[in-house]
DNA sequence: CTGGATCCCTCACGATACTG
DNA sequence: CAGTATCGTGAGGGATCCAG
């Protein structure tokens, strides 16, 4: 529990002695979306072993990030919810997001997707303002590899849930392809035309979509 | 040099395969500042062992974060610098630090500040435009526990440099105590009252100071 | 079934010494 | 000055086991 320390008073070393430690800022990104249990975590998070979950839990539970508390009614359920503290790391991790995903290279045979980090990467490619006039909402499914997270654009707005959207205006499903359609190394009508993603809606909304997300230029 | 991967497609892993080692994020930081030979990195980093100093340095020239360079002319000298997509992390670098001086508590005995850290920390609590209209420069020199920098203020930018300052509006000397005056847990006037900081020139101007530098409320 | 604790092995890290 | 070599230690990885 002792932190190796840097030996420097500094704000960063401080930060990286605190969420500097293997999987701790991936398991602070699972937790941004919303409380979880130790075994949504452990399944967010499939390499990690139990006892580093453990032990990072306690860790940043001690320093103030996170917060364990037990649900009282249904069942005895443990539940982790970061902290206001916690909370204010959110627009570095999406910074922190962006960076890394300009060197997201092709990706190994058994790398996955999580809804987790799926939601983060809509988030963090978000366009904020930047999407064209239109007022009116609009819903989004987006399956990739199998996971399946619902998309809702309003007022300039993004929300973003877990599992199926209630009648989506446009369902796409793709595969490892979605990442070149991010950062815009393909378009929306060669990624419908190469066949990397697949929609059910109206096909004009993936130009919209491909607009209101992205990373990079 | 295989990175072990976190096993996620995923711009947050990506970033942590990269820069989420021990020590590179420092590195990084000093390296934000300016170009820096080994031996220069090594002292801004004391507890750094050489070799992960070096291994670190390979794996971060190989991920495109920075350049290794000799320097052709006056002797046979290596520097590294940051590449433009490693200062790309300058405002995350700064963020994090805001985020963890937070949780700065107080200094072990063997705790040191660093001129570059100092330098980060002087970037990341200076106060952008907020501060009053003084359109006309002001320089500072701040020495804490002996190191030594120089703060440059005009037209709401901010230069940082390194060593003394050239005829300063304001000599401050100050101590371990230093972070609770950037911190505003105590104000100018109290830090002068109780010792824990000189200065030369007009006392006035550390109120100023304190205004133009401050992390949290 | 959740929420971990325990064991063992490996490898990265840490400290120090040494070299072109 | 700019690293490489060596070696001990402890954190991370993986599997299994256990209590509520």
């Amino acid at each position: 529990m002792a932190r190796r320390s840097y030996g420097q008073i500094c704000g960063l070393s401080r930060a990286l002695e605190i969420v500097g430690e293997r999987w701790a800022l991936l398991i602070i990104r699972d937790l941004m979306i919303g409380p979880k249990r130790f075994t949504d975590l452990r399944q967010g998070l499939p390499r990690i072993p139990t006892n580093v979950l453990s032990a990072r839990l306690k860790e940043l539970e001690h320093h103030g990030v996170l917060q364990r508390r037990i649900l009282p009614r249904p069942a005895t359920a443990v539940v982790y919810e970061l902290t206001p503290y916690g909370r204010e790391l959110d627009d570095i991790l999406l910074a922190l997001g962006r960076w890394g995903s300009q060197s997201l290279g092709p990706p190994d045979a058994d790398d996955i997707y999580t809804a987790d980090s799926l939601m983060m990467a809509m988030r963090a490619s978000y366009q904020g303002g930047c999407s064209s006039a239109a007022p009116e909402p609009v819903t989004y499914e987006l399956r990739v590899t199998g996971v399946v997270i619902g998309l809702t654009v309003q007022d300039g707005q993004l929300g973003v849930t877990d599992g199926p959207q209630s009648e989506p205006d446009l369902v796409i499903e793709t595969g490892h392809g979605f990442a070149a359609l991010l950062t815009g190394r393909i378009s929306a009508a060669e990624a419908l035309e190469n066949g990397s993603v697949h929609v059910t809606g109206d096909p004009e909304l993936l130009s919209e979509f491909a607009n209101t997300f992205r990373i990079g230029p």
